[in-house]
This record gives structure tokens, C-alpha cells and sequence, in this order.
DNA sequence: CACTTAATGTTATAATTTTAACATTATCGC
DNA sequence: GCGATAATGTTAAAATTATAACATTAAGTG
């Protein structure tokens, strides 16, 4: 509401912008006003800034995420995907190349990958390689390009030449939407050439899908299940219901 | 320490990869402990988590850095850059496609972004993308490649063809090194081919360093001063030593 | 310049978090 | 199964942080 206040708030916004904390204290002192005001400026108005626990931090990047406080329900809602990428990282192998598709399936895969020597980590993800980024045994390879913040990953034109020169062990796919007859589908269009060249070129495939996704279709088709050496899911009607294809038809892994 | 003890952090790590905070209390329950061994859980081995007054936060995105206290003088120090940037910052107009180079000092610049309607960021830093991946109003294009942690920067050997592909406007370059008369340095190899190719492809250079880079030689030259337009700079004394040479030189813009 | 209002500072109190010491329960090897 | 050791739980005291109410200072207006 004020103008000093918001000058404030934007000099602890530099301050902090590595992503560093700083002290209730400090900041006050920085500023040369009252712990107080500090506070307050914190409170009055919406900032990228919280404070937890005396600490100024910084609400988390990229800029926009507010601090907020999960529930105990939240939470606990990851363990799905965390049971799907346990399951998932039963296949990994030590020195393995791994293909990681974009999307939220996958990433709790990610820290489960500080448990082997060595390790190859090819995306065109972004929130997958910030998960990766700081694990010194895992060399991390992305696929650059235009952002789109919807997948929060990248497309370009020569993505499926670029992935076919990489010698991909194993493609870790990911998917919006399983049919059993018109095959799996996302939701955006650029995500279908990596998809598709990582298919191609990976020597094991596996597409790794919750429960939620079967019977769902999305715009953009970029496999049928046949494609995929492996399915790792917890829905346990998935395996009754593949038998019935005649054609080769892809292990079920159940979480 | 402990197998459990590290399942629950997995767990806890899970929890929190999207960026929220767990109160203590409900982290406690969630791994069905109590609190206290959340604490030692937290305290005795080093992790990705920290506890800030009662609520677990994730260290700072990429995983490595810890959430640590600056000091007011630690704060301050930004400054600096921040003085840099916001001059920096008065060259860019609307549209303009900016080549955003690595490194920490010109990332006080991208909270400065959003004032504009619609701009284009190349880079090839996975700290800048994480920076802009935010903003609305910019378009992002990095490029990729394997990942380098010390400068948080991609390289591939197809990064000089992607960048001369793209129509850079204007390329803000930093370095770690400036010499007079051996030219400009950074510290690694692989960082010269894309500063290098932004440099031939942009129609305006900009080299931005602060004070303490002038007179510092580091291993890999990539360019000279002649090779720029403006120096953007803190350093009282640059002006007066650039003028003693006889080629074409950069104006000075003093911070 | 007095009056009004907004901004900031101060203080005391309440709530919460942290720490430390000790009690209890599990785990492992023999 | 028993003893030793590690892991976890419990409790109370100490330290810190949050809140609210009121005092003070600064800013803006007729």
C-alpha cells in the first residue's frame, strides 16, 4: 500500500533472489526499519516472499508458488506415483541410460536414483532436470528448445534427430490417457515426436501410468500399448483386461 | 544413518517436490513417527530438506544448495549486481529477443522482465530458465545439452548452428575474467562456443561485469572488448583505461 | 500551522518451536 | 532368549517467534 514498503520488500527480494534465507533481524536491519514493519510489509500486501519461522524465503521458483502448507492428505497423495516409480525403479540398471518423460508421474522416480554409481539422465523436461541437477552421480542430458509451461518441458524440430544420436537404454514414458483400443495419448502436440523418438531408439520401454488413466483419451496419440515392452500400474484390472488383444502385448508391473 | 530414517525423507522429499511446506506435525504423522524423530531425521544426516520454524521446506531448487542464513552484508553484497542489472536492464525494449548468458551475475536482471508485454530469453543456463520459466510474458528458449553443474550451463556441440538459427536482438554476456590487453575470460571451455556464437549472431553486445572481474585473467578467452558495444560496469576506473587503446571500443555504461 | 491520517516503533503477552535429558521400545549378534 | 546397542518416544524447561494493543513519529491537507 506504500511506497517504501514496496521498495522494501523489492530490496529482500534481490537479497534473497539466490535463494538463499534472511533472518527477521537482518532484514529489518538491511532496511533500517522495525522487525515489525518488516512483518508487516510482509503481511499487508502479496509478496514472493514468506516468512517462516523468523526467516525470510523466498516462495519458490520459478517466482510464482506461494509457500503454502500441504495437509497431511496432500501428501500422502503422492504415495500412488511413489509406489508406481518404486516399481519402476526395480528395472533400472547401474550404468543405465535412461529416457525420462515430462509430467508429474515420474518424478518421484528421480530420487531414487542417488542409490547407484552411475547413471545417465536424458529429458526435455524441465522440472525433471532441476530434480536431477544436484545428484553428482547422474549425468544429466536436456533437450533444449522452446518452453512450454503447461508441461513445464521443452519442443523443437530437431528433437527426435537429437534424441537417435543419444544410445537410450531405457525410456521411462509417461501418459495422460491409456485406451485399450485407440492407445496412448497426451495432451500436447510437441510432446509426441521425443516420445515417439525415444520409443524408437530405446532398447526397453516402459510406460509408467496410475490407475486414473486407463479409459482416458487425450488430443495427441503417440503409441499403442503394443509399443511398450513393460507397464508399470496400479490399476489392477489393467493385466485381465490386456489378455484379450491378440497381438504381442506388454508385461504388466503392479504397484 | 538408518534404512528407515532415509525412507522417510525419501518420502518426505516426495511430499515436498512440488513445493509446498509440511508442518512438522503433520510430517510426523504422515511417516507415522513422532516428531522428534522427524527432527533427528532432519538433523543428523545431511538432506535436501530443512526445517524452518515448525515446517519442512525443500532446499532450494536444483536440489543442491541448502536453505542457509544470509547475513545483512551477505545481502547487501547483491547489491552490486542488482545496481548492474537495473542498468542493464534501461537497454532492453519491448520484443527484443535477449541471449541471457550463465553465471550468478545476471540474474538480478530476469526479476526485472516482467515489465515488459513480450520478450524472448535464449540461454543456455539452467538457473536463468528456472528464473524466467515463470514469467507469462516471456518466451523461453533454452538451449540444451549435457549439463555442467559448476556453472549450472548446458554444452553440446550443435550449440553454434541452434544460436545462429535464432534471430538474436541483443546478447548479454558476463564473464569471470577482463583483461585489457588479453581480453575477456571465463572458466569454462564449453562455455566459449555459445558466448561466441551469440556474440557474431546479436546486433547489440553488451558485456556486463562487475568491478572485481577487471584485471583478472581466468582459463578460456572468448572474446575481446572490441568485440562489444556497451560495457555495462561498476568499475569508476574502466572508462579511462579503455580509452588508451586505438581500435573501435565499447562505451562505458557506469553503474 | 494545526489537524488528520497513515506509517512505524515499542512493549507486554501468548503461542510455538527448540533443546536436552531421560524413558522406552526395537534390533542384532551370540 | 539375553544382553548390548541403536532407534524412537516423552516430558519439561528454555528460547524464539507471533500477536495485539497502544505510543510515537512522519506525511498530507485545508
Amino acid at each position: 500500500m506504500n511506497d517504501r514498503s514496496a521498495r522494501r520488500l523489492a530490496m529482500l527480494q534481490e537479497a534473497l533472489a539466490s535463494g538463499g534465507t534472511l533472518h527477521l533481524r537482518d532484514a529489518a536491519e538491511l532496511c533500517g526499519v522495525s522487525e515489525m514493519t518488516i512483518r508487516r510489509d510482509l503481511t499487508t500486501q502479496p509478496s514472493a516472499i514468506s516468512l517462516l519461522g523468523g526467516r525470510l524465503v523466498m516462495a519458490n521458483y520459478p517466482g510464482v508458488t506461494p509457500v503454502y502448507d500441504l495437509t497431511e492428505q496432500q501428501a500422502s497423495h503422492y504415495h500412488v506415483k511413489h509406489r508406481l516409480c518404486q516399481r519402476a525403479a526395480g528395472f533400472i540398471e547401474e550404468g543405465d541410460t535412461l529416457f525420462i518423460d515430462c509430467g508429474s508421474t515420474l518424478i518421484p522416480l528421480l530420487s531414487q536414483l542417488s542409490h547407484f554409481r552411475e547413471l545417465t539422465v536424458v529429458t526435455y523436461a524441465l522440472n525433471v532436470a532441476n530434480s536431477v541437477a544436484g545428484l553428482p552421480n547422474v549425468r544429466l542430458v536436456l533437450l533444449g528448445g522452446l518452453f512450454y509451461a503447461s508441461s513445464q518441458s521443452f519442443g523443437s524440430d530437431n528433437m527426435e534427430a537429437a534424441i537417435e544420436r543419444l544410445g537410450i537404454n531405457k525410456a521411462l514414458i509417461s501418459a495422460a490417457g491409456v485406451d485399450y483400443e485407440r492407445g496412448v495419448s497426451c495432451f500436447h502436440f510437441h510432446e509426441v515426436a521425443p516420445k515417439q523418438a525415444a520409443i524408437a531408439t530405446a532398447m526397453q520401454r516402459f510406460l509408467v501410468v496410475d490407475a486414473s488413466k486407463f479409459g482416458v483419451v487425450r488430443p495427441a496419440y503417440f503409441a499403442t500399448l503394443a509399443d511398450f515392452d513393460v507397464v508399470v500400474t496400479d490399476d489392477e484390472q489393467a493385466p485381465a483386461l490386456l489378455v484379450s488383444g491378440s497381438t504381442p502385448l506388454p508385461d504388466i508391473s503392479l504397484a
